[in-house]
DNA sequence: TGCATAATAGGACGCTCGTTCTATTTTCTG
DNA sequence: CAGAAAATAGAACGAGCGTCCTATTATGCA
């Protein structure tokens, strides 16, 4: 966790990364646009102009929160399903995390979900840099599922794109039901959805392989 | 349509549904949080205050808002679909409509979609309005789907608030990819993925009577 | 330890926001 | 057509916003 680089870090950047841990906390809840550099420095105990100084915008702060938010997800949901077989498991793998990723968000949001609701008629840096990270996250996917497919884990006729977006769709749903209507069951649905997707999508040809 | 009260319509309730109605094109493309009251006079031509008198405070607009949107919404998607017959066809018209709205509002934005993002945690009473909708809105989904199980379209033991929640999850996928992503083909996905959830929970049983 | 430099505070700026008050114009009605 | 009532305009308010400028304090290196 804590990189002992040659050089110890100095002040500012200890500072710069309580802000900026202290500023995804905020806007999960507010949202990236509902982030406020009043706000933010009353919760540091700092004054507006010392938290301003640090990054060069508001822009540059909220681009900021963009990539630590993504560095997280990468840490927790992605890197460790690397760990799982290739094919199915590691599908599975990359779903189940992100599920759990959200489930524990519930009650602060998830910054790509609700930033692509704020930024889908915004454009601007912003914008383009979510844009990257859930595409990048979708083309993760849909890499993982089409390894399923060529270790026969999944149907070789298999449509990834089709279900990527029908996992992405049980994803979008249950942040939807759990945070906004807060309707218990959320994510047994969204699991048995998972189960029911993939079933269908089981390869039964006389050349599978499956173990 | 227009309707013909005994009372001809007054000015100002005229002019309240022409603010209406601009108000509703700029939430749908600003969300309802960015809707500016300073920015909807002037796309008006009219004074703020003149916009302003018509509603005794910016919640008030936003709530008007959102009932006349809700009020489109039903005629556009619910009514017609209650000639349908009951059951499946009625169920697929509900989803279909949905679907097409969506797809027209791909420009512009879903309120129900966008404001459960704007609003998962922020109380008030814009949120219980919306809440109540959407709530209104799943129910009806609940009801078409447990009517075509009585009907013997589906399977007798299908789990309709599972059906509603992929359906519902679905449209989100629409939303979020066609939206924001900006990404072709959307639309298709999500037809092909209610076909899917049908066609798995189509009644097999030998007492079903599928015409 | 001393000094250059980095980090922070404090205040002020121009702007936009929702809202209020008052005056004026427009609309409806008897 | 006159007069009451409704509709609208215009200006001002206080608050919050991001940002900039300057002074002060804290840090890290020679």
């Amino acid at each position: 966790m804590n990189d002992t680089h040659q050089k110890p870090l100095r002040k500012g950047e200890q500072t710069r990364a309580a802000i900026l841990e202290a500023a995804l906390s905020l806007a999960s809840r507010e949202g990236l646009e509902g982030l406020t550099i009043g706000v933010l420095a009353e919760r540091m105990g700092m004054s507006k102009s010392g938290v301003f100084a640090h990054f060069g915008s508001r822009e540059d702060l909220q681009i900021g929160v963009l990539r630590l938010y993504h560095q997280q997800f990468e840490q927790e949901v992605f890197y460790p399903s690397l760990r799982e077989p290739r094919g199915l498991p590691r599908l599975e793998s990359l779903f189940a995390r992100w599920v759990a990723r959200v489930s524990m968000e519930i009650a602060s949001g998830c910054i790509y979900i609700s930033g692509a609701a704020e930024y889908d008629d915004r454009p601007g840096a912003i914008r383009e840099q979510l844009l990257e990270m859930v595409r990048l996250w979708q083309v993760a996917l849909n890499k993982a599922a089409k390894q399923a497919m060529q270790e026969g884990h999944l149907s070789p006729d298999t449509d990834t794109d089709q279900l990527v977006f029908e996992m992405y769709g049980l994803v979008l749903a249950l942040h939807h039901d759990a945070r906004f209507i807060k309707r218990p069951g959320s994510i047994e649905r969204t699991k048995k959805g998972f189960e029911r997707l993939i079933f269908g999508l089981q390869d039964t040809s006389p050349t599978s392989s499956v173990k």
